[in-house]
DNA sequence: AATGAATGAGTTTTCATTCAT
DNA sequence: GATGAATGAAAACTCATTCAT
């Protein structure tokens, strides 16, 4: 898995890249295997479906997302610095993979998303937990359930990632750390 | 506009919860039709094609939502009670109108929504800057440009409703005001 | 007959404008009612059917260029220049009704054609052929079958009509005498 | 473009065919399939649309007729025995290939015919041209537009050709000499 | 007589998938 | 493994015709 044959790596890139453009339903088949340079039969070899094909590419972006999260993260430090790392991170990642985010939200939100759940990828979400449920232990956070804490911050990442793209909006990544500061104010602990 | 043929209302309310079930491509005409039970030509009389019935709906509900959040709001209350009350209310209006928030989380994040921007129904969201200026003048929220603070807190809401029809996170309707907090301490001004 | 309802005259001219214009297939009922004003139902009082309408409008064309065509011709007159009279007649009748022109040539390479013959107003053709007869009898125009000739006849005016609106080559008015020559040379007796 | 593929051709001829029995729109692409005994998908893989399709085949049955035509043309004989030789040719293709006549009058006279031209094949039309020129040069023709000559020598024999198979004026090959002698005579230059 | 909303069979076209090469 | 022509079910959309008003 981890050494991606170049044709199903091509595919993938091309799915993602067309799925950005034209939706689920603006791709077909036929338009991935030529942005792939393959024949329409090759990519049935990879994968058993167009069903399959974009699962599949939803737990590979997945991955990616985790492998560049926690990147650079210094247990060592303090929370918030690595919480504001953390966050920062995740916008950055985005912002430099507008193909992926605009997948993930479209997989998110279509009907695919309940199909098969695809063993989602927890690993990445793990770590996130653990990074939480620290900072509750610690006072740090306010204590809430750690899965709905977790969603609450993503969708900020999310949200904030796609304001960086539109056209109505327009915020640049000096804005950012403002941003950070409101999950981050929301989250805290104010108790103390 | 505001007494729809009674027609064209079932179209909307069908293909709402079609969408719903499964996706604007698992959703053919016929199936509106046999839904709403009328002919498919028929739909073809009140919408140029499958792209306009689903702008219009878009239209449609955006308009049913912002007709819905502001009710019971007393701007005799103080700031903080009116946001609580609005943010609870649009939580709740998704809560009893769950076709609508899937119907619009699948639009948003789809290639309909650079299509034809439709007019989009800014009162609602005139409105609602309104208030959030007014919170950022009188020195309670935090100092940031309303048009994403609105998209902040909008996509908590839409979050948290998500999350209430979710399987993996389970929460209900009492665990709103907590929730509500995060966003309420993260963008509320902590300088004074 | 000869009277004609104003609703059924507007149905004829619309449909003989559209039909130019867009073709038999290209021309729908519901066009054809709001270019005649009228409601869709009310063409279905004055007519069974497309096929009926359209037969029907053939039929009315077909008279109005009988009439047309012999008017201002005079039996006095020697035979060649009542030939040149009629075929000038025919040619300016379509030149002034190119509706009717393009309506006529596409009717009858149409399957219309063969449907429903129509009883053929054939009361425009005797006349035709009786002149034609009398040409062939005093030895002026070459001895050959009449229905024959009378076809050749037209079609070489219907090619005129044609040339005269094309594109490619442009003729005028001063041209017709020339062309009409063609034909009689090519049907007048040169054996004496 | 010589060696059809071919399916392509299977299209082609059962397109002509069934266009001559039941019109452009009589003919669906379904029809097409079932008799060229391919999928309805495959004619899509050859034409973009049925529009394609029509016009592509008209540029097809052009080739063949031009081919047809000049065969057996003899530089050597004496411009009247040409003519003749080139009419008749003309003649007898039409009569062989009754699919071809009355396709191209179909398309000659619907809206298909101004659509997209089509790059026609002129080839066929020049050579057609520099014959009447040099009867126009050498004294024997009348001295006329080349291009309008040339279409009322077609119209005169597409004329002949649709008599030939209609059912009211019964004329068979033997006749074809003294029909040429009308358009012949027609051409001719008196004068001399 | 006149209306025009409603019908639904029929049309063009698309596209996930297969399979002979 | 790789190809891409071929498939055909299913989709969006059209339009002649009807019928309640």
């Amino acid at each position: 898995m981890d050494i991606l044959a170049e044709k199903k790596k091509a595919i993938f890139e091309s799915t993602l890249e067309l799925i950005k453009e034209n939706g689920f339903h603006g791709t077909p088949m036929s338009m991935v295997a030529k942005k792939a340079c393959v024949a329409c039969g090759t990519i049935y070899h990879y994968f058993d479906s167009k069903d399959t094909l974009i699962a599949e590419l939803y737990a590979y972006v997945k991955k990616q997302m985790a492998d560049a999260m926690f990147e650079g993260d210094d247990e060592q430090k303090e929370f918030k610095d690595r919480f504001y790392h953390l966050i920062l991170s995740h916008c950055r990642f985005y912002i430099k993979h507008p193909n992926t985010l605009y997948f993930i939200e479209q997989y998110i939100n279509s009907p695919y998303n309940n199909r098969e759940p695809v063993k989602d990828n927890e690993q990445f979400q793990h770590r996130m937990w653990d990074f939480l449920k620290q900072g509750i232990d610690t006072g740090v956070l306010k204590p809430m359930n750690i899965h709905l804490l977790g969603i609450l911050i993503h969708s900020h990442v999310v949200t904030t990632a796609k304001l960086y793209f539109s056209q109505r909006v327009k915020i640049n990544e000096e804005d950012f750390p403002n941003i950070v500061q409101v999950i981050w104010d929301g989250v805290k602990n104010h108790s103390d």
